[in-house]
DNA sequence: CTGTTAGCGCCTTCAA
DNA sequence: TTGAAGGCGCTAACAG
């Protein structure tokens, strides 16, 4: 009879174990753990047999078990908004870039209900680790709730006031300057400058850009303009934007300038205004916000304020890596910079 | 001392374990495991006790050492083509919206290397099941190379030949109505009708489209017209499409009709076409394939073949959850089809 | 209704 | 260089 079959069939429904590869290669488990893994000594003879076996049974060690007994599980939870938004999808893929060279799985979270999924997967060594992008709300009350939790790299836009009690690695992607430039663009070229955002609540903590535009209106001598659009937390509800947008201008004046809270938005902006037949930059200058690469392919091309998602999402994945190698690295901060790209959309 | 104290500290530093629970509760683990789980018979009193003190602990149950015992992880691995396509990121997005309503976590398997991936990463107890989506070769290698794999749904567009032989749950995309449909708008409209696709050889499996196009074609008395583009496997770079396009047009006729391989190729020949000032649809009509949204946001709104990709994710996680709950269902089977949308990009 | 027993497959620790 | 012991945290199966 098989060597194999003499063992005890477990739940697992006769996987090879480290156990079977021992069995065969008449030497004790520890030894086909170490000579596999190529900790401890193993004399050649002894590790060519044992790596002979394994591969003659296609032995694949059992993670959870590996995961019950080292406590890691070598993967990393990525948490991002929707990624319904061509944004989080971009940064996902930039993110699977970055983890591709590990050995990492990654563990992508649901965006909805981020604080459910955050609290009860995340601490349950379901994961070793955390990258979070723009879910800092989420984020805040995770940290509090206790201090049993994977380490986790926070990355995003986000409020100054929280940033400082932040005691955790987080990376600050600053949009005010960027804003700042395009705002000022827009109210140089257009005598009616508007912004254009979601009504959500969610976005508030986003809302830098808010802030920038009327500060700088003000400062200008001009009346703000805030269009809020009633598209809910989903920005890549382009459809609603669209509506919304052709819906206001039945009774609103028409801005000649505008800047919208995210790409998404800004499509959708554009879609609107083309149904209208108005013509941009002529009647209306248009500009999104985040970068994405699909505003370069609209004819005119749309402008847009650039966020640093490659920088960022390399550096969060350097954090994360740092941390999980040495726990006791201090609190790993940086501070990425967006930057305005003008396009044929605004006029130069 | 606080009874906690008095545990020993594990290798999991000090989490809560069911026996901490136990202890305060004075009751066995075992009796936590039902109370807290809902299974076997607990006194309602001793229920509510363990409830509360649980909640006191914050106690969560180690997931490694369930998986590790019941053989089952709690989680599924998504395999898709590269999410830098908006079409794969969409597909995400769905899977993820179906996946919400269960407690499963999604573990998103890198595009790249899929192949080593599935075959390192998930015969390792690591997911209870798989959805793989327009993965064909490689999952093919992979039902083949081992049977002690969790069980996968293939969905996509596929090769006829290797359904026949698939013996594993799948959901196949049938294009070739909605490609004949667009294939024949245009020959009706044009006289120059040219198939836009990447020379790439990893999807030529998926090259329904070329073959219903040059059928349709010689069918019609036409001289097919296969315009490579030397973009590599990734669709997404729409840079390189319209860099390509631009180039292909200095030195070829201008074909008055396009069908594009996927609508990112087809937003890249867009762009391409308004770099030389070409008019659509009046100098070139254009149709993509897949169906994404942005299509529409495009001035003119682009046509496209629209992938069922809603119904897809759905009955693909339909089908995982069943195979999941009942093993020894029979292979489950699908057929769904895309349709031709044209729109204002095409003359009707 | 509750407790006992017996591991799941692997790795850490130490002894040989 | 290799082996033995023991346990990670949990749960299936059965005993009381």
């Amino acid at each position: 009879m098989n060597p194999l079959e003499k063992s005890r069939r477990s739940r697992n429904d006769g996987a090879v174990t480290l156990q079977h590869v021992a069995d065969l290669a008449g030497v004790h488990p520890m030894t086909v753990s170490n000579a596999l893994k190529g900790t401890g000594r193993v004399s050649d003879l002894t590790r060519e047999k044992i790596q002979r076996i394994a591969r003659e049974l296609d032995y694949k060690p059992n993670l959870a078990a590996r995961a019950l007994v080292t406590g890691r599980t070598g993967s990393v939870a990525v948490a991002t908004g929707p990624v319904s938004e061509h944004f989080y999808a971009h940064l996902l893929s930039l993110l699977e870039n970055e983890l591709k060279t590990s050995d990492y799985k990654m563990l992508f979270l649901r965006s909805r209900d981020l604080g459910r999924d955050l609290l009860s997967t995340l601490r349950n060594n379901a994961v070793d680790g955390i990258i979070a992008i723009d879910a800092f709300p989420d984020l805040r009350d995770y940290t509090r709730a206790s201090s049993r939790v994977p380490p986790c790299v926070y990355a995003g836009v986000f409020d100054p006031d929280d940033v400082i009690a932040l005691p955790v690695d987080h990376i600050k992607i600053d949009l005010s300057r960027a804003v700042r430039e395009a705002v000022g663009t827009l109210i140089s070229n257009c005598s009616q400058v508007a912004y254009v955002v979601s009504n959500d609540i969610m976005s508030e903590y986003r809302e830098v850009r808010a802030n920038v535009y009327i500060e700088m209106m003000e400062a200008a001598g001009r009346t703000p303009n805030v269009i809020k659009l009633g598209i809910g937390g989903d920005t890549s509800r382009r459809d609603l934007t669209r509506a919304n947008m052709v819906e206001y201008l039945k009774t609103h004046p028409l801005p000649d300038g505008m800047l919208c809270q995210n790409d998404e938005m800004a499509m959708g902006v554009y879609r609107a205004l083309r149904d209208l037949g108005l013509r941009i930059p002529d009647d209306v200058q248009l500009v999104g916000c985040d970068g994405l690469k699909d505003m370069k392919y609209f004819d005119p091309a749309l402008a847009s304020i650039v966020q640093p998602s490659e920088e960022m999402c390399a550096l969060a994945w350097q954090f994360l890596q740092r941390r999980l190698t040495h726990p006791e690295t201090p609190v790993q901060e940086a501070t990425l910079y967006s930057r305005f790209e003008a396009r044929e959309s605004v006029k130069i």
